[in-house]
RNA sequence: GCGAAAGUAGCUCAAUUGGUAGAGCUCCAGCCUUCCAAGCUGGAGGUUGCGGGUUCGAGACCCGUCUUUCGCUCCA
């Protein structure tokens, strides 16, 4: 139990690797970088933290509906929501202080350096002659007029190297101006690369003019674009939610920590519609809830804190995080942001459409305000699997490997033994299989002795085992051993359908929130 | 992106100054047996991440490249 946290996690990605939980993406061709794959037993764990999510959403909640919107979406959706504008930076290293910097930003400051001079200029001017006329002085002064056309030409030339996006010319541009890094006063600048968030591909035949698509950075966008289709037909109102999870893309200038920051990622969220002036409410209120959720995994309440976003993103006016302790850390699991009017304003005026709200209590519309709830499922599942992966101290010096994952969400929700491959048991406990698998995804093992198969199971988070033993040919009971205890109890074969619906069904699960 | 470390069987790791790539676990077939892994027999699995170079000879040395981890940086 007492494992550095740094050896925790490498057990965490050799776990995941050894059992079938994550895979790296293509790794025959030496995998691709931060990107990954869910194998047999991964991908059975994050269906089922999904579904959770979306019946503790959906489901319990008679005013929040679901969607499921396209990746693609129109160009002029990123220009909206501002991640055309935010994202879209040249950037420039100085390999000596090693600080990164915004191209366009080092090429302006040093224009306003020289504005700077010319103003200095003009103040001198001003206190050597009476009656002085800025304007004219401006216009005719040499050394302004020399400063003034340098300007120009700067800014003529970076405009143009920026509508070409000539990032050769631009780092041109910062070589020829000998700006050097404020911090080591070097002028040791590395290439000037472009760092754009987004994936973009092209759509329509090549030969004629294709348009730009991008790949969506955050599945948000495709809820408030359909925010009136869905509060019209499902004849919402206010306040009610619409959920959707989805995969999301960004292409991270460092994307690191195994699946915790990954290019292409699958997000849950819910955006939840309300009356202005009440958002601070419902913030509260979802901050309650959500937390609530995480907590009744059971992987421990010292596990997660809040943390309140001081500087706001343009489009919040309260956020926070439900954070995680990592293996590396505590770290952002869940965003609940009160995100205001900002978008749906976006996109009414981008669009040209209204996207209001008629309030029969008020008699008046409004545009609603918005608060989110989002959370990362890979990291939700990166959550769930280190915490619950232990290495345990067994009485008589033996260890085992113990998956405690939350028995709803593990893949395997039991396993069946026959104790041994002969005497009827093999067919006794297939039929029992056979009971079972439509309700429950179950496992069989005949292999080896019956303690190695627990342990096997045990590795997984298979919550319980079944074994059929000579005496189940008898009276029709079997044992159930427990994987967290390692107790044994004997039950008739009758009662197992209700055991597990009590103990590992996404019900039994619901029921504690 | 910069810096550091690493990459050998499914997993964890060996391999003397450069000299025939190995072990344990896993896996497969069978035997024994049976309620908490590690009994017996046999077997599979490797162009040592990839590509070059030096050398009579490279897992090891050099260069490049990919991937991973850590630190810095970034993260609307």
């Amino acid at each position: 139990m007492s494992q550095k946290p740094e050896d925790l996690f490498k057990n965490v990605i050799s776990h995941s690797k050894e059992y079938g939980f994550i895979f790296p993406s293509s790794e025959i061709y030496d995998g691709l970088s931060a990107v990954y794959d869910y194998g047999q037993l991964g991908a059975e764990l994050k269906k089922n933290i999904r579904d959770y999510w979306w019946k503790s959403m959906v489901q319990l909640h008679e005013n929040i509906v679901g969607i499921d919107a396209s990746i693609f979406m129109h160009p002029t959706t990123w220009k909206a929501s501002g991640h055309v504008d935010a994202f879209n930076d040249p950037l420039i290293d100085n390999k000596d202080s090693k600080k990164r910097y915004r191209a366009d930003v080092l090429i302006e400051e040093h224009v306003s350096k020289i504005e700077d001079k010319i103003n200095k200029e003009v103040e001198k001017a001003a206190k050597r002659f009476e009656n002085f006329d800025a304007v004219m002085f401006r216009r005719t002064n040499a050394r302004v007029k020399e400063y003034d056309e340098k300007i120009q030409s700067i800014t003529t030339r970076f405009k143009k190297a920026l509508n070409d996006n000539n990032l050769e010319e631009i780092k041109q541009i910062i070589v020829d101006l000998e700006i050097v890094c404020p911090i080591s006063g070097s002028r040791n600048w590395t290439d000037v690369r472009q760092f754009n968030l987004m994936f973009s591909t092209s759509m329509g035949s090549v030969s004629e003019e294709a348009n730009t698509i991008y790949l969506r950075p955050e599945t948000a966008q495709g809820i408030f674009v359909n925010y009136l289709n869905v509060q019209k037909t499902g004849r919402m109102k206010i306040p009610f939610g619409i959920a959707q999870t989805g995969k999301a893309f960004r292409n991270e200038i460092v994307a690191r920590q195994f699946i915790f920051r990954m290019r292409e990622f699958e997000q849950m969220e819910m955006q939840f519609f309300v009356k202005p002036g009440t958002e601070m409410e419902w913030y509260e209120y979802w901050k309650k809830a959500r937390l609530n959720w995480h907590l009744s995994l059971g992987l421990g309440k010292e596990k997660y804190r809040f943390h309140d976003h001081l500087k706001l993103a343009h489009y919040a006016n309260a956020a926070c995080d439900i954070e995680h302790d990592f293996p590396f850390g505590f770290k952002e699991l869940e965003g609940i942001h009160s995100r205001t009017d900002f978008d749906l304003k976006q996109h009414e005026t981008f669009s040209g459409k209204k996207l209001q709200y008629f309030d029969p209590e008020l008699n008046q519309n409004y545009v609603p305000y918005v608060v989110e709830t989002s959370v990362g499922l890979d990291r939700l599942f990166l959550s769930i699997l280190s915490s619950s992966l232990k290495e345990e101290q067994l009485e008589g010096g033996d260890t085992r490997t113990l998956l405690s994952l939350p028995p709803a969400l593990a893949p395997y929700k039991a396993a069946i033994f026959p104790l041994v491959k002969k005497d009827g048991l093999p067919e006794f406990a297939e039929r029992i299989m056979t009971t079972l698998k439509f309700d429950h995804q179950m496992a069989y093992d005949e292999k080896d002795t019956v303690g190695k198969r627990y342990r096997r199971q045990d590795a997984i988070g298979t919550p319980f085992c079944i074994t059929v033993d000579h005496q189940s040919l008898e009276d029709q009971t079997v044992t159930v051993r427990n994987r967290d205890t390692m107790v044994q109890e004997r039950l008739p074969v009758d009662a197992l359908a209700n055991f597990l619906n009590e103990r590992v069904s996404l019900k039994s699960l619901l029921l504690t929130l």
